[in-house]
RNA sequence: UGGGGCGUCGCCAAGUGGUAAGGCACGGGAUUUUGAUUCCCGCAUUCGUAGGUUCGAAUCCUACCGCCCCAGCCA
């Protein structure tokens, strides 16, 4: 935790935690834990599932486990298993334990032969088909199978060779047997195990031919670890009966809290496994941790500190309302943490040369740069001044647009940023009359000093054209160009993609910035905050990936006429 | 038209019968060699709607309305 995150969060979780504590529950304990399936990768969604979990255990003297939910081996990967590891360590928590549900699997058998045993688990050898038309609906109860009522002999010894791999997957399923009537269609004999004979087990391998389902593992899972409060997304809610109904029946050693809260929706991205994996699949981004991705990974590749991810968690709060946050509050939380930690750098997306007509030829200075603006300690840094420079494209307009603008124009003056006013003379043109070059003189007495006489408004930055660094930058946007993609016709939700969510731009990058290492984190004033990319800048081929832009009231103006 | 949830400012969110916190966004101003940052100031007589209880209601009751989730051998 840093500074920033000194105050507490409070939310309905910590309430009913804090009373718990308040009454003596569970002998003063309090444990958590993250339960994801390795079949993706973590987002920000998760981000915030983490950082309830984590902090929770933290504040109130409790433990968080990292417990994997692998009980489907079809989707399932030891490499998902291996991001999600680093994704949480890199937001900043460290787990009590590494769990699987695997590790249960044995116990678990164990179990629902106690339930048949108990009479209220049975082995059903409807088909997948027939199971879903004898649930019934919404509206109408479900009818009860024919296969209900086995012996418990019968029942163990199907339920023992399914184990042993005797019968094909899909003939036969263990069920829960509870209620077909039930208005609450979750415990209308909810099938608790599968068969899944020939998928390899990323952790147990070829060794079961069996797997039970979410439901059945999930609260077994938490009782064996002696989990106090598994808090869980808001859809689960209606699980919530079946998650105390199997501990009721078992003996475990503990009967957990489930409590739900809202997931987090965030504008212009979506956060759904499926959509997520469907992008990353059909080529709509690089990749896992493509910057665009609302990814753990994709996030942090962008450039975002972890510490951002954790404000921005803390402050959207959890609550059981499901809502979606814009997209201006993370960038809030990026731009204050970036704000105080960046260092400060100049650098050129659009490069436009401007020659100082009466500054020497071969004439070097080496400019004093603070790294901060007001955190002395970060230092100082040169930046060589010479006769030619280049100035941003963005920053020249031959003649005004209007009385507010504050950089470059013919016959004009401006500063450049550590350096002297300079007064633009000249713009030359190609045969296109596109503008190519910028004449102009500067003022030797400006140095740390206003010109004699005159206020000068703006502030420009620059590169030198004999020292700057080449560099590509990425100039990341929102992924899609709606608030809500597909949000009035879901199945095309990948129309809604921003076709320039990537510009890439060959920039000039002060020399400084040579030495720059991957994942260094950089402003370059007046334009945002960028992150030298992790894996493809090299030192030869300098790649810069823009994690934010800084806010820019300026464009708010021009956007405005 | 079954069940489970949720409705407080444009967005997120406090509030738990005593007279609407805070953050983001937005608007205005100050300072500024980043149109950044920082700093002031403004921003819900009203809490989905309508009734009721009460000296007093966002908080309690009733009835409506709206939105979300559930019919995987996914989690």
């Amino acid at each position: 935790m840093t500074d920033r995150e000194v105050s507490t969060p409070t939310n309905f979780i910590r309430q009913i935690i804090e009373e718990d504590l308040r009454q003596g529950k569970n002998g003063g304990r309090v444990a958590t834990r993250f339960p994801p399936e390795p079949n993706g990768y973590l987002h920000i969604g998760h981000a915030k599932s983490i950082c309830l979990n984590f902090g929770v255990a933290r504040d109130y003297g409790g433990t968080c486990n990292l417990r994997f939910d692998d009980t489907n081996p079809e989707k399932e990967s030891a490499e998902y298993v291996r991001a999600i590891q680093e994704d949480v360590r890199w937001l900043g928590f460290e787990w009590d334990r590494l769990c699987y549900a695997s590790d249960y699997f044995e116990q678990l058998y164990d179990y629902a032969e106690d339930l048949i045993r108990a009479g209220k688990a049975y082995v059903c050898d409807l088909s997948q088909e027939e199971i879903r038309e004898y649930r019934g609906t919404l509206t109408e109860p479900g009818r009860e199978s024919p296969y209900r009522n086995r012996s418990v002999e019968e029942n163990l010894d199907l339920f023992r060779r399914m184990r042993a791999g005797e019968f094909p997957d899909g003939s036969r399923v263990l069920r829960a047997k509870i209620d077909m009537a039930s208005p609450n269609i979750n415990m209308r004999d909810p099938v608790i195990y599968r068969i899944r004979r020939t998928a390899p087990h990323h952790q147990t391998g070829e060794e079961w031919k069996i797997y039970p389902m979410y439901d059945y593992t999930h609260c077994i899972s938490d009782a064996l670890e002696g989990i106090t409060h598994s808090l869980c997304t808001l859809e689960f809610e209606d699980h919530r009966p079946l998650y105390d109904w199997f501990l009721e029946q078992l003996d475990v050693p503990c009967h957990p809290q489930q409590i739900e809260f809202g997931r987090l929706n965030l504008e212009y991205t979506v956060l759904s496994k499926r959509k997520l994996t469907e992008l990353v699949e059909k080529g709509y981004v690089e990749g896992w941790d493509d910057p665009r991705m609302p990814t753990i990974a994709g996030i942090r590749r962008r450039g975002c500190p972890p510490e951002a991810i954790r404000l921005f968690c803390d402050r959207i709060g959890v609550t059981k309302s499901d809502g979606v946050v814009e997209i201006a509050m993370l960038e809030h939380c990026m731009r204050e943490v970036l704000d105080t930690t960046a260092p400060r750098a100049m650098a050129v997306l659009r490069p436009l040369k401007v020659v100082i007509e009466n500054y020497p030829e071969d004439k070097v200075e080496q400019l004093t740069a603070a790294n901060h603006p007001k955190d002395e300690s970060m230092g100082t840094r040169t930046v060589p001044f010479t006769r030619e420079v280049y100035i941003d494209r963005d920053d020249f307009m031959e003649v005004p647009p209007n009385k507010k603008w504050k950089r470059l124009s013919l016959g004009e003056e401006v500063r450049l940023r550590y350096g002297y006013v300079i007064r633009c003379t000249e713009v030359i043109k190609d045969d296109q009359g596109e503008i190519v070059e910028l004449r102009a003189t500067y003022d030797p007495d400006t140095l740390g000093a206003d010109p004699a006489g005159r206020k000068v408004r703006g502030v420009i930055h620059w590169v030198s054209v004999s020292h700057g660094v080449p560099a590509e930058i990425r100039l990341y946007d929102r992924l899609f160009k709606v608030p809500i993609p597909g949000a009035d016709k879901d199945d095309d939700w990948l129309s809604d993609i921003n076709p320039e969510s990537l510009v890439v731009v060959q920039g000039v990058v002060e020399p400084s910035l040579a030495k720059a290492r991957p994942g260094d984190r950089f402003q370059f004033e007046r334009e945002g905050y960028f992150c030298v990319d992790t894996k493809d800048s090299t030192p030869e081929r300098l790649v810069f990936n823009r994690t934010v832009t800084l806010r820019d009231t300026w464009a708010k103006i021009a956007g405005q006429k």
